[in-house]
DNA sequence: CCTACCGATCGGTAGG
DNA sequence: CCTACCGATCGGTAGG
């Protein structure tokens, strides 16, 4: 167990309840709760509630970015079959940022809509940009004939929710481990892409 | 336009508000003054905030079913390739229910889980019925050597959160037809579990 | 369907 | 991190 700074903490708290009530479905004392001290004391700690919610979206974000940098620095998407490898190892990527932080990663999947509007478009927009990333290897795919003619934006979003549709059922102490979920969700969506060449 | 009653007012009002800011998000007031009556005015139509929630919630959960037996009485899920073309038909089904109306369908599948206990129980258990056709079929699929090996678990669930996760983008007025994401997703579910013999 | 009103709770501040 | 407190809003009721 890693020492969490008081702010850790309730950001952590602030995660679980987000995750399961909902952020408008939380109330400040909710939290506070969580950690054993008053209201009016985790002011103490946070500007308010909407920062709590932003620092939480804010890092997860941040997480599914870099994550990405890191296969696309790591997987040559240039070669031959460079598509499939590519869109597998995405996935596998995504799996991981969701499955190692299940409460963070709903969170930002269901909650991102209540920021106020600045941060709301800001989240906006780098998720586009991540979703453009599984655009892009879908389309690349298309065109090197690697993958069947599929549509890239429906394709992509396809993939995308089913990735984030984990959040709704994954449990870390379930029958499933993060990595086999991975391993089946990355073949899942590689077929759901690719011409199968008879590997039945 | 069909004519709606004061009461299918307040729910078509109140599925388009919990659909864009959420059950505890969204106050009796906010519904009341989208059909232009007072808060407490609300109450000569309804029971409760709950109530309304419940009826959607309820309505919804039956469209999904209805279809999903239409499917299996017309599509012979017994011959040769049945399980295939049985797969398909549900995609299809679930997608039709989701975009014919897509605020409700949003509300079934994000806010069920502010139903108070009894309902919210029973939800769990309809929806988990509901799911478990898909993973039977999956798996019938794999028996019969139709589908690849997959775990029918995890496929269903992939498949499922992916049409679920039309909510989230699916504009009635946007570039794509309720139909052709009906096709578009028809065709990843079925090549994500199939063995494909040479179609590209 | 309205006005008037209820107690409870909301997010947050003051001052220590 | 606490006590004490703020105005606003919450879901809902009474009585017409």
């Amino acid at each position: 167990m890693v020492e969490l700074t008081r702010r850790q903490e309730i950001e952590s708290a602030a995660s679980s309840l987000f995750h399961e009530r909902g952020y408008a479905g939380t109330s400040v004392r909710d939290i506070a709760r969580a950690v054993e001290i008053q209201g009016a004391s985790l002011y103490a700690h946070v500007a308010s509630k909407q920062d709590v919610l932003w620092a939480i979206v804010r890092t997860t974000a941040g997480r599914f970015e870099v994550a990405a940098d890191a296969v696309e620095a790591a997987v040559p998407g240039a070669i031959a079959d460079g598509q499939g490898a590519l869109l597998s190892a995405l996935v596998r990527a995504h799996v991981g940022v969701v499955t190692e932080d299940i409460e963070r990663a709903s969170v930002f999947v269901h909650e991102w809509r209540a920021l106020e509007d600045e941060r709301r478009q800001e989240i906006a927009l780098r998720r586009d940009a991540y979703e453009a990333r599984f655009r892009a290897v879908v389309a690349n795919g298309v065109r090197t004939r690697a993958f069947v003619c599929v549509d890239p934006p429906t394709t992509a979003a396809y993939i995308l929710t089913a990735l984030n549709g984990i959040v709704a059922w994954y449990r870390p102490d379930g029958r499933l481990s993060a990595r086999s979920i991975a391993d089946a969700y990355a073949d899942l969506s590689l077929r759901a892409v690719s011409i199968d060449e008879g590997a039945g």
